[in-house]
RNA sequence: CGGGGAGUAGCGCAGCCUGGUAGCGCAUCUGCUUUGGGAGCAGAGGGUCGCAAGUUCGAAUCUUGUCUCCCCGACCA
């Protein structure tokens, strides 16, 4: 075993963090920017991203929402008219305030004073506020609602602590704003919301994940309910991977969203809001990567299978070439995972050994490498992402008929992604903790010693106010938070862990990104 | 935003303390030999040392400022 030569020379169990930035390079889906907390995404990364818009795309629309584009620059004014949400996002806001340059003298450039802008325009953080300006002039009556849009967009966070993928200050992302007639359909949207990220977690990126609500000191600002879908990464830490939000009547009242009912009055809309972002890809890699790099499911891969022809630069090469591509258009032709199959004829030059550690640290699920002798014979030689490695210490190249190979194909990227989920389940089910009923108790399991630890489910009773603030306090302590309280829990029937008084519901404690 | 570390060829690094106009490995290019599994030998190209001021006859090296990245913390839908 330790004769594994690994196509990365970090491993996640010696340098987690560290191993996680040299799979984003290695796998050549992002770099650095020279901008704070920016990054470009490479062609790779972007692929993937494509795959995920592409798919949730589907079922967004699937779900009778249409998609729509506001604007990038918000209003100052617009924040300010719901407090909550204002003071939740100030922190972090690139702000607007001139709109022209002028020259130093020095032969730099500054903002021009003369062209101050009267009002400063916000680089919008989300855009509950001016997709809900929209809203107030949409809806006017009963027989407009519900309203459900959607946009995929970038937005601009100001973080003090970016980290490629997980938290970048621009990221990419969908974001749903639905408005309501009642507060029962509200939640109705939000729930669906949830639950189509969860579902979307699990089948596509085969990330399963906890659908839960997030408690109170969590919500997001101005939000009634905040609901999430958290991952476990394996590290133990937990990832919030999508939010869903019942934002009650405070937004509608703000913006002025209202609608007359059948009775002729006038009514305040219940609005939600969920996204997912490009955060879901940092979720991929710390759900799928190993010491050779990325694994991409075969859902998402922008390249589920690569044939790579062992070129020997001779007069072998032409009809080489010839029947990788015949190969190529018969597998281009078969569906799996109901699209069609996503194969690439790699023709770079160089040779094919090299090229496929560079497929494999991408993680492409599944790399052929064709030479004469495979030609000759019918064949072709097969390495699965999944199954890198032979018990022998050396890739598990397996050989099939070139018919074999294309018949099982479809059923083969299934296996792949059912397995990789499959996989990723065991390692969370196995890491969940149950049982522990105190403070003394949940500290000495999250010791330093216990370097994964895991989730640990506990029974609480559900503090609000000063009360939940202190629960928050001796978690973060422990430097631990609230995940969520999962929707399908067993009832509690034990004390609460910081109360000691009855417990109502069970919640997920874990470290977190 | 606080503490620590770092920016020198595409990538990874040495040189900096004790100023004297740049070096190693990988990659790249050329040639030859190899080649069914991450090739060998020989040769070549490539850098205003993050940026800006300052000290100096002279700055990758010293001083100050600034930008960016990494780690820890605070913050974080």
């Amino acid at each position: 075993m330790s004769a594994i030569r690994h196509a990365l020379t970090i491993k996640r169990a010696d340098d987690f963090a560290q191993w996680y930035q040299a799979v984003v390079s290695q796998a050549d889906m992002a770099e650095e920017s020279g901008v704070r907390g920016c990054m470009v995404i490479k062609p790779w990364g972007y692929g993937i991203w494509e795959r995920i818009q592409q798919l949730m795309d589907r079922r967004i629309k699937a779900a009778g929402v249409e998609n729509c584009y506001f604007p990038l620059f918000i209003p100052l004014s617009y924040f300010s008219k719901e407090a909550e949400h204002v003071d939740g996002f100030a922190k972090e806001m690139a702000v607007v305030t001139h709109h022209r340059l002028i020259s130093d003298g020095k032969g730099g450039l500054v903002p021009d004073p003369e062209a101050k802008l009267e009002e400063p325009l916000v680089v919008r953080p989300t855009s509950e506020t001016v997709i809900g300006a929209a809203m107030a002039r949409w809806v006017q009556s009963w027989r407009d609602l519900p309203l459900l849009t959607n946009q995929w967009a970038n937005v601009v966070r100001w973080e003090m602590r970016t980290r490629m993928f997980l938290r970048t200050t621009e990221f990419l992302w969908q974001e749903g704003h639905t408005a309501h007639a009642t507060r029962d359909d509200a939640m109705v949207e939000t729930l669906r919301a949830l639950e189509m990220y969860r579902g979307f977690a699990e089948d596509v990126l085969a990330m399963p994940v906890i659908a839960g609500e997030k408690p109170e000191n969590e919500r997001f600002p101005g939000a009634e309910a905040t609901y999430s879908i958290e991952a476990m990464m394996q590290d133990g830490k937990a990832l919030q991977a999508g939010t869903s939000h019942y934002l009650g009547t405070s937004f509608a009242e703000a913006a002025g969203i209202r609608y007359q009912d059948q009775e002729g009055g006038q009514q305040l809309c219940h609005t939600t809001s969920w996204g997912v972002s490009t955060r879901l890809i940092g979720g991929v890699i710390m759900t799928h990567g190993d010491d050779d790099g990325l694994r991409v499911p075969p859902a998402i891969a922008p390249w589920q299978i690569v044939i790579l022809p062992m070129l020997r630069d001779d007069d072998g090469d032409g009809a080489l070439l010839a029947y990788c591509e015949e190969l190529r258009d018969k597998l281009a032709d078969l569906i799996a995972l109901r699209e069609p199959v996503r194969v690439l004829l790699d023709r770079k030059p160089g040779k094919a050994a090299n090229k496929r550690w560079d497929w494999v640290r991408k993680g492409v699920p599944i790399v052929l490498e064709i030479g004469g002798r495979d030609r000759e014979n019918g064949t072709v030689s097969m390495l699965r992402r999944d199954q890198l490695w032979a018990e022998n210490g050396k890739p598990n190249f397996q050989n099939h008929s070139c018919d074999g190979f294309s018949s099982q194909a479809p059923s083969l990227l299934e296996a792949i992604q059912t397995g990789m989920l499959a996989e990723a389940k065991e390692r969370r089910d196995v890491n969940i903790t149950r049982g522990i009923a105190s403070l003394d108790a949940l500290a000495e399991f999250f010791t330093d010693a216990n370097q994964f630890p895991g989730w640990v489910e506990v029974q609480w009773s559900k503090p609000t106010g000063a009360a939940l603030d202190q629960v928050v306090e001796q978690l973060k302590a422990l430097k631990l938070t609230i995940r969520n309280v999962p929707m399908n829990a067993m009832p509690a029937d034990g004390s609460c862990l910081f109360t000691g008084a009855p417990a109502v519901e069970r919640i997920f404690v874990a470290r977190s990104y």
